[in-house]
DNA sequence: ACATGAATAAAACACTTGTTTGAAACAGTC
DNA sequence: GACTGTTTCAAACAAGTGTTTTATTCATGT
């Protein structure tokens, strides 16, 4: 016999689904209430109005999965650049994706999504306190990888092209889905995902290693427009 | 003196950007309306109804953009492999945010990814006229650059992280630039971020060519989770 | 000048939305 | 068992929504 969640926990996991599938405005707190088994009022009187079951709804998301899924090896396991990177680009399928992560109420990754096209207000402190830091460590395996030859931009425009790789899966799921099935980002493909990725991203960061001297946009010049 | 555009014309170009910005739902047709210099009534004159107009918006973005950026150089000029996929690369950043492009009124950028997120029953024939074909484009470019070496699941994942690797900046743009300013995908930065990605990929493709003999999943088997 | 159809305008309609209200049910304590 | 604070519930409210209606204006061809 399983024990209940209390009513403020199951509107924060429903509302988590279907203000993802949703947006924050087409989703309504009726259908959240119902789905939820409890009353309309309840929303108003655990998180005074709708934007405030929103605001727990964000911390909760980012708290769990970042507990769940760090992106670094555990204290004491010496690791280098090259496995730090796997662990990094791992974590970030499987908080993604897995149906331990935002990946089983599938409305909660696109939440995420959602909010890097159109950040609430709200956003703002998850950015600090957990987007910058995430930023910061991949910024340190890439410049560990390139063996410290990478200047700042250069070592961010390759931590960009790495995070838009994973994010990509999450966020366009459906499109992939439908031209191109094999590689849908389901549970079994995530560790296929994050060896493409992973190898992907090893050969980019040498290749922009190995062309620094190149004068940049000479290449292509005439290309148009 | 420039001949002011008609009705029409007015609603689709609004609509676009400001469904972009704050979804279908949320937008509303009397802020179309009125930014448009219209009358609520014409909305439904003109297009039947929301969704109506929506479909319009959504054709009309498409149309234009990939009529003003090819993902192909002009017919007859001769491009080896690596050229092509510069071209298509570039034209993927000034399509999404370019001023010319999706760039210019902001939101229609957004409104592709909201439809990536969340397909509408009408980004169907979109994907089938448009997507699906530069999908296939891409993976002819990969295919070539990597000399034939790739197995059609593998030609697939690299043009999933190509495009990734753009889209990203065009979807994640507000988290960009907040916490990478330097690397704001605007205007000036095109060309730049272009060749980043360019070589990036270029890198990429090379290294799964590189370790194709390798047995998937061994390496960091016993990372966690 | 007139007739005809397309385009615009203002007002009204039916419906859904988030929120509030006041009463009822519940839990724990003395 | 009565008291107290917390939680649930059904009903009502005010504001905002897409759409329809009806009348008016505009453009065009004869």
């Amino acid at each position: 016999m399983i024990k209940p969640l209390p009513t403020r926990e199951r509107l924060i996991d429903i509302a988590g689904d279907i203000f993802g599938r949703e947006g924050f405005k087409a989703a309504t707190v009726r259908k959240i209430a119902e789905e939820a088994n409890a009353n309309i009022a309840a929303v108003n009187y655990h998180f005074r109005d709708k934007e405030g079951l929103y605001r727990a709804v964000l911390e909760d998301i980012f708290a769990k999965a970042f507990q769940k899924f760090p992106s670094v090896p555990p204290p004491g396991t010496p690791a280098d650049p090259e496995k730090r990177l796997l662990i990094f680009i791992r974590a970030m399928f499987y908080r993604f994706l897995s149906r331990e992560g935002w990946g089983g109420l599938s409305g909660q990754g696109k939440l995420i999504a959602r909010e890097f096209l159109n950040p609430t207000p709200a956003f703002d402190d998850i950015v600090e306190t957990y987007i910058r830091p995430q930023k910061n460590i991949l910024a340190a395996i890439v410049s560990d990888v390139s063996g410290g030859k990478l200047d700042p931009d250069r070592i961010i425009s390759c931590a960009v092209s790495i995070i838009g790789q994973c994010i990509y899966y999450a966020f366009a799921a459906p499109i992939i889905e439908k031209i191109a099935e094999n590689l849908t980002p389901i549970e079994k493909n995530l560790d296929f995902l994050s060896d493409h990725v992973f190898r992907f991203s090893l050969g980019g960061i040498q290749s922009i290693v190995n062309t620094l001297h190149e004068n940049n946009g000479i290449i292509g010049q005439e290309v148009h427009p």
